[in-house]
DNA sequence: CTAGGATCCTGTCAGC
DNA sequence: TGCTGACAGGATCCTA
């Protein structure tokens, strides 16, 4: 779940936390969410937390590095010895319910604290790795760069090697483009007035780059918000990072009005991921390209539209 | 090489 | 109330 701007949130506000603390203790409650050897990162120092698109490094004193990736359900979840809590990541409870429970799969103590590593699907993980093996990680070594950096050009050259491929997919993809996810990938396409199920190859060198931008503007200002999900909690007030409700125009949106025309959102399934948009700014191919190709899919009604 | 679908796993919710 | 199937803020693997 967590993508680029959660991740990002996440690294920022744990640095303070646990950079140029040592590492005294780590407990593996699930096989699965653990690859290598904790004790090799036992009585370290964290140098250094980096990120490499949604997945963060953590770099130990002794030259390995602990590089975590949180996938869908993943949480990271600081706790203070007085209290003070930072959580970030896959929304829930967890944020403020006692912990360790059910979802924790890792422990990692400090002397004076304990960051959690949650994950209620098992699809995230931890793995121990040398530092110098970093950049050369089968999932770090593929990523494309992030919008900030990538230029309108590159973005459109992309499109057009996979100019059958729907361009929800492949704004999805890591290799293509770095750091959007669902909620992203829907708000940006949604900005950029682009119908998700258009092919790569039918989308205008102006509008790509009109989608760049919209990537960037959308994560910038979640970053700034601190992601959707993240949360500082001092005790456990219950407070919560909330992207979604306060700048989401169509992600969990579908049966209300679109903020730009008033038509409603809806929610259709495209490349196996629900999908949101507005079917008045977002032509869909179907209906407007001449090509007839693409398939119409089951629109998961809610706002089925009138 | 690209494109599309299944799959990993647990929990929740809608519909019967 | 209990059961069943669909779905979930990700990425990889397998197939054509």
């Amino acid at each position: 779940m967590p993508e680029l701007p959660e991740v990002e949130t996440i690294r920022r506000g744990l640095k303070d936390f646990i950079v140029s603390k040592k590492i005294t203790k780590i407990e593996v409650l699930c096989d699965k969410s653990f690859q290598g050897q904790p004790d090799q990162a036992e009585n370290q120092i964290i140098k250094a937390i980096r990120r490499f698109g949604k997945a963060l490094v953590l770099d130990l004193d002794n030259g390995t590095s602990l590089m975590i990736h949180l996938r869908m359900t993943g949480q990271l979840i600081y706790d203070g010895k007085k209290t003070e809590r930072y959580a970030a990541g896959h929304p829930s409870d967890n944020f403020t319910s006692a912990l360790p429970n059910k979802q924790t799969r890792v422990v990692i103590k400090f002397s004076d604290g304990t960051l959690y590593f949650n994950d209620q699907r098992k699809f995230g993980f931890i793995k121990n790795i040398k530092t110098k093996d970093v950049a050369n990680d089968s999932f770090i070594k593929k990523l494309a760069k992030e919008p900030w950096g990538m230029t309108a050009d590159e973005l459109y050259e992309k499109f057009q090697r996979h100019k059958n491929s729907l361009v929800k997919a492949t704004i999805l993809d890591q290799s293509i483009i770095c750091g959007l996810g669902n909620i992203y990938a829907d708000e940006s396409l949604f900005a950029a007035k682009i119908h998700p199920e258009r092919r790569c190859g039918a989308v205008t060198r102006e509008e790509t780059e009109k989608l760049l931008k919209a990537a960037c503007d959308v994560m910038d200002k979640s970053i700034a918000s601190g992601g959707s999900t993240m949360a500082t909690y001092v005790k456990a007030d219950g407070t919560k990072g909330d992207y979604l409700e306060k700048f989401a125009q169509v992600f969990h949106k579908e049966g209300t009005p679109c903020p730009r025309c008033g038509a409603k959102i809806i929610k259709i399934r495209v490349a196996g991921r629900g999908t949101h948009l507005c079917p008045h700014c977002q032509i869909s191919p179907v209906n407007s390209e001449s090509g007839a190709s693409v398939s119409s899919e089951s629109s998961i009604k809610k706002g089925a539209k009138k």
